[in-house]
Formats: C-alpha cells, structure tokens, sequence
DNA sequence: GTGGTCTAGACCACA
DNA sequence: GTGGTCTAGACCACG
C-alpha cells in the first residue's frame, strides 16, 4: 500500500506542517513502518508543487523529532526506535485539543453533539482509503 | 454567574482569538445575553495582561461578525439581534474544523476512538458549570 | 550577566547549530534563565553578520526541542518547564561522543593523556568569562 | 588480532570518515603494522554494506596523507614511513577538537567534569582489547 | 543521485 | 515592532 501525500492550501494549516503531521500520523498507524524510505525531497517537492526547502523544513523537523533518521547521500527513513510518546504529555496535549475544538465548535453555533457523527464519517472515509490521498 | 475569560500563552492559539471564541461561545450558550455589556478594552488588556490592540482586534472582529455592537464612548454590548449562522457556511466550518481536528489529534499518536469519551467529559463538565474555565 | 553569542565561520559547524548549541548551553549552566527572553531574531542576524533565516532556523529547532518558547509578535523566550534530559538518552550521547573524540585524537597521533590539560585550559578559560564570547 | 571495522549509521559521522579514522587509529596503536595489507574497496564495501565510491574516497584520504600506499592491481598497503604529523598542525587540530568536543558534551548538557572518568574509562578498555571496537 | 546550509527577498499574522 | 511561511537559487558534502 503507497503512502500518499497531500497538502490542501485552503485549509491555513502552513504546507511544511501538513507533511509533518502526515508523516507522524502515518508512523502512528503502521502505514509507515521503521526502515521504510521516505520520498527525495526533491521528488516530493515536484510531486506537492512547492518549494524545495519546504520539504527540507518538514523532514527537518521529522529529523529532530525522532521520526526519521537522515543519511545524507542516501535518504530519508523511518526512525528503528521510535520514541514512545510520553503518556502524560500525550494526555495533556489531548485534553487541550480537545477543549479548544469545542470551543471553536461552540462558537460557530453548533451544538457538540452534532460533532460526533461528522468525525465518524470522516474517520470511516479515511480509514477505508488505508492512506492518506489527495 | 460571572464571565470569565482566560488565556493561556500556551496553546498556540493567538490571544485575539481566544477571546473571540469565548466570546462567542459565552453567547451560544446563554451565558452571555443580548444587551450585556463587556468589559471596557483598557479594562480587559489590565486584567489579562495583555497588549490594548489585541483586545481591538477582537472586539473589532465581533462587530463585524455582529457578535456585539460597540457604541462609541459608552461601551461594547452583546447585539440584541444575534445574526443567525448561514447555515451552508456553518456546514463547511464544520467539516473543515472536524477535518483539522483529527489531523492533529492523529499528529499526537493517538487513534481517533479515545477523543469520543474525552469530549463528552469536557462537554459534562462545562454544561454543569455552565461557565467558562481554563 | 550579558549572553553572548559568538560564531565562528571557520569550525565547520553550521551557524545554526552553533547559536542552538550555545543556547542549549546556556540553559543547562544557568546563565538563560526560564523566561528570560532571547534576541530578536532580526536583532541577532544583524549582531552575527548572518542571514535572518539562518537564525530563524536556529530559533526553530530550540522550539521543537522545547527549549524556548515563542510567542508571535512577542519574542522568544526560555521555556519555563524545561525537559529533563532523559538520563538514559543523555549517557548514551555522551558515550558516543566520547569514543568519537578518543577516535580524532588518535588519528591526530596524539596520545589520550594530553588532552586532558587542554580540555582544562579550555574549560577554565570558558568559566572565567562567565558568559559565551566572541 | 584481526582488525575490524566498524561503522554505525546512527552516529551523524560520516562513512568514509568513519573508515579513514578507525585506519588512522589503528596504525598509530600498532595495531595495523606498515606493509600490511587492507582488504580490496570491493571486499570491504561487501563486508561494511556501503557504496564502493564510499570505501574509494576513504582509501583516497588515506593516500594523500600518505598512510596507505596503493599498488594499482595489487592492493592498498599501510605505509612504510608514516610522515610524522607536522607538530604546528597538530597542536592546532587538537585545540579545535577539544573545542568543539566541549561544545557537544555542553550542548548534551552535561557538565565538563563528568566526561574525565568516562574518557579514562574507554581509554582503558580500548588499551586492554588492543583493538579496535564499535 | 542524495540531503545540508546559506542567502535574498517577499508577504503574512500577531501584539 | 515581533515571529512565521514560502519562494528562488546557489553551493557544499556524501554515497
């Protein structure tokens, strides 16, 4: 199964961390497995139509966290030994996500039960994919 | 019951639009009721220490929406006739913000089924409290 | 007690990981103190003669590392929570650095017990300045 | 006693400096002995699984610095007379070393003291294998 | 071919 | 004023 990347220019979410968050969504649900080669960054570059060093910037960050190890001349690959997130980190990032979503929920006047059914479709849409697409 | 507001330096969310969302969500929810009025843009900025011209902004970003009306030289109150949501508009907020949520909740590492018991824990306790927390 | 940031174009180490490296340096010797605030980002690549993005690189990666936090429009600032080292992680780094150093000595045909002395020097010179200079 | 190499993929050192050092060290230990014969860039990039230009860059440093001989189609040789390290560059290489091996045990935040002992340690270990060892 | 670093300059978001 | 993002293009180091 290919990993698809994708990067939406509307959605103000800046194009570097998009390919972040896809890369540690990936990893985080074995769609991308430890060893496994990572686009060039040339190559993604003209596949997502932005700048080289957008990528660079991306693969930067994946790099310093732990995510992929770089081999300068070789590429670009999947950590062996991902860090295990720490729990209580994890915990408390997700109580403040969680929060500030209701909140933005909230103030478009919609009630939050409506919420529940809309994030099963898109769960269902995406897990159905197995990837992530365009 | 009083209005609170609070910010948090540390969320990532610009201080403006923690206040909007509160904003807004304190009229959604009734705690905020047409005709109130809110605290003067000097007062706020000392009570929560932050700069005079982010609290313009905000409060200029809820009359535009028709959120409050400001009456120069009196004051800044709830609008008595809150625009209804369009509803086409409301939708594609929805999905747009549901989308990004389960991008970050996926970028944290954590599989989408355990934010459905944490909303609704939040969403309990707020709806008991009928107030605005941290 | 002034920080000083000092580059040298001619090490081999990239700017960036000097200024991140002086920084993490810093921090760990009590001379950044939690909150303390950094240079501007414009300040500094005026100060360092380098370009604005070298040092927006450098800022960067001390985000990701949560060594510093950054408020926009505000500055940046050493985190007040900083992150143990994990103990673990650091005695491995430290190993290896070590060994590595053990390996360019010998290569330079220098016998372990002279670095030593130098490595005192070096380090009383450093203490005396209290502070990272050019 | 064999002479092993030993390269590691996590280190951030590159290959080939890997291989020049580990030869270097090995000849000023006594440990590869003038005349002696290293394996062929192909055998050696079979065992070590890197690329061939890898092994042939490594064994060109090592030419120019004149600790190898090559004898095209017989073999690469260590040196006869292994030139003396001129004493100037020496003196100026081991500062810069020590320098720099100073800044990432600091960037590691540890303090100096503590690489002493650790230094003492593998200096001993290494001396009784008369070898060297990943 | 791979990734890494640095420069120059533009435009945006926030306080 | 602050930092954030993106582009364009150059040159270097490594395999």
């Amino acid at each position: 199964m290919a990993f698809f990347f994708n990067i939406s220019n509307s959605s103000g979410v800046p194009f570097y961390r998009q390919i972040v968050n896809q890369v540690v969504y990936g990893v985080a649900n074995g769609v991308l497995k430890p060893g496994e080669r990572l686009p060039t960054v040339r190559q993604l570059a003209v596949d997502l139509q932005v700048n080289l060093n957008t990528i660079v910037k991306a693969y930067n960050e994946l790099e310093i966290r732990g995510v992929v190890n770089t081999q300068q001349g070789t590429g670009t690959f999947i950590a062996e030994n991902q860090e295990p997130v720490d729990p209580v980190e994890q915990e408390k990032g997700l109580e403040r996500l969680c929060a500030n979503f209701l909140n933005e929920v909230a103030a478009l006047g919609v009630k939050t039960e409506k919420v529940f059914p809309i994030l099963k479709k898109i769960e269902k849409e995406r897990t159905s994919h197995k990837g992530i697409h365009a």
